[in-house]
DNA sequence: CCAATTTCAGTTTAACTGATATTA
DNA sequence: CTAATATCAGTTTAACTGAAATTG
């Protein structure tokens, strides 16, 4: 590609991609195959994303949820209420806190999700299938590194 | 965290966090930024990556963007449209083929996605700060396979 | 009173499906 | 006729903003 293209260059020839559209590239891709995938489990990926963070990380209440996938808490009251309608957490007040609301998996919820992981480990596969074992190792740990890297910075504001 | 935990782990301490959940989260925190990021350009971020694409490979008829990016050819319609009628892409009728319509940027474009991609590198570099610069090429070459991976399976398809 | 959380109500973005027209 | 592309029209998902109620 010459210093004066105007972004016209031949078929397969192209400038490195900028990392940006990569990760954007690849949530839209790994979207389309989870939002697939979770269908057979009638969980819209937003309530998968909520149940699995509950899963990880203990009981929290919608706010925190909110904070931590960055959406507004209007947005995850829709969400935490509907997977609480379903039965898969169930919310009780947090004693230590103000008006808080703490959300806590159900056995069910804790099984569906569990079965949603397990199942998407073949997506997951799907996509680190381009790479060896040990890559695959070392390409979760740098990925988690960027990842936290970026939540803390977000956090600081 | 013992065999029989129901997603009630202490605070602090969790299980191995999914990939996918990690791209996802990835994925929102770096479009919190980079929505903030274009709105300095008042472009919003499908109009970018539909012009960013253009930039890397060149002019391609609005359904050959659809199906790169993984959304129905009416969806990129509209980006398309927006951006045409802003004068960042322009569109002539393929003559070797049907009724194809190829867009390719204009010089205002080609300015516009090119400043956009270099305010961008520093939400790229709180990303990647994590890592030091030979892992951070590692990374990208690691992600790039992992994509165009997961892009070839949806192709096939 | 203040700050955090929750929730009600309406709005917007950005995708979707269905149907139709054009052209090699 | 078929297949690909483009586009008109309406719908849906999943976020958003604004405002109000609750509680330590």
């Amino acid at each position: 590609m010459t210093p004066t293209d105007r972004g016209d260059s031949a078929s397969g020839e192209h400038r490195r991609r900028p990392l940006l559209g990569l990760v954007l590239n690849a949530d839209r891709v790994i979207r389309s195959f989870m939002d697939e995938t979770l269908q057979e489990f009638s969980l819209p990926t937003p309530e998968y994303t909520c149940l699995v963070i509950i899963r990880n990380y203990g009981p929290m209440s919608s706010a925190e949820l909110a904070r931590r996938v960055f959406v507004t808490p209007q947005a995850m009251g829709y969400i935490i209420a509907s997977v609480e309608q379903r039965g898969l957490v169930v919310r009780h007040p947090d004693p230590s806190h103000g008006r808080k609301l703490l959300a806590r998996l159900t056995p069910d919820g804790v099984a569906l999700v569990d079965a949603c992981v397990d199942r998407l480990k073949e997506v997951e596969q799907r996509f680190l299938g381009a790479l060896n074992p040990r890559e695959q190792r070392y390409f979760i740990e740098m990925f988690t590194a960027c990842v936290d890297h970026l939540n803390a910075q977000r956090n600081e504001a």
